[in-house]
DNA sequence: GTAGTGTTACTCGGATAAATATTGTCCGAGTGACATCGG
DNA sequence: CCGATGTCACTCGGACAATATTTATCCGAGTAACACTAC
């Protein structure tokens, strides 16, 4: 039971990405700066936000990552599904089965109650998680973050952003 | 977000001893024995249930593990616990601190949003996982179980319980 | 001045090592049961 | 026959490798902007 650290990296850019104008666009290594992570690893995982369609990336100069589509559509969950992978952390081996008497399998056919209960722990995890969207986050940042942090993170954002004149529009429309 | 293999042999174990009679002991090879597992690894886990105090030990031929408390008190939060470790699996780096721009430590009082969420969440699966004692697994099964699987625990238990004279009489009273 | 073209610098992406955590195995310390011996 | 005692086999516990996963780094493919040249 530990997630990887990636994921608090990847949940920081997300909010940080919901919060450039329009189409525009930021780099991976002005992410990496903005938290001092190591630009190389950090694209790993921007990859993966991007393989699961959350972000997606512009090449060339002027390139980076944006949005796919609106801070109110994309939760906490989808980041750490993103990130960790879809499957369920825990994983029913199955070890009921493998003790010395060998019963038929017609035996097994009622699903393990342990690997129930796991699993209904881990429906709730993930339901508290789909609870929270992107701009949840970063609308209760701009109203209840210190205002010198705000401003700081606002500058670094103008600074970094890179406008579009093509591709969608208008990425973040509901 | 990967639980330990462990966790589950754990937990089958901890249901195994709330099956056992009084306060007799199943040694850890027998356990292992049961579920197919490697006994030395095993007692790894088993060791880290002791330490818990969710189990104890009694060294000696004839001695073995039992429970510390009854079933009913003993819930599958508590195993998890034990076996992966009581700190969050989100542990916030505070990265948002990282940044090229250094800020007084008084901008950042208010703690981390991102991290609040992911403790929340966390908090549910714990409670989730809370509200499930190892008496509810044992009566379910012992309810809805296939009956011939049924029949060869009870078997399996009944071979290899080794009665106790001494200790804690009657070790699962509420 | 404008359009076409070649260069260039910047981007992401995947392949490649190091570090760490997990999994698995082994041997040793300790203890109570058992057999033996003496009364 | 009963009790004391020494041996022994069985238990758990911690120290020691192997493997898998995570973390970190580097270099290459691709692309759009920019500067330059020709018209």
């Amino acid at each position: 039971m530990k997630l990887g650290e990636g994921v608090e990296a990847a949940i920081h850019c997300v909010a940080t990405l919901a919060s450039v104008e329009g189409n525009s666009t930021m780099p991976g290594a002005a992410l990496a700066e903005s938290f001092g992570l190591s630009p190389s690893y950090l694209l790993k995982h921007l990859n993966m936000l991007t393989a699961a369609r959350i972000l997606e990336s512009l090449p060339g100069p002027a390139g980076g990552y944006r949005l796919t589509r609106a801070a109110e559509r994309i939760t906490l969950l989808d980041i750490v599904l993103a990130i960790e992978g879809r499957e369920p952390a825990f994983r029913c081996g199955e070890i009921r089965r493998n003790g010395p008497v060998k019963l038929d399998a017609s035996a097994y056919v009622k699903p393990c109650g342990i690997n129930a209960a796991m699993l209904r722990a881990e429906r709730a995890y993930r339901a508290a998680l789909a609870e929270v969207k992107v701009s949840d986050i970063v609308a209760e940042y701009a109203a209840e973050g210190d205002p010198r942090s705000i401003a700081a993170s606002c500058a670094f954002v103008a600074r970094h952003q890179r406008p579009q004149k093509s591709g969608s529009q208008n990425p973040k429309q509901t």
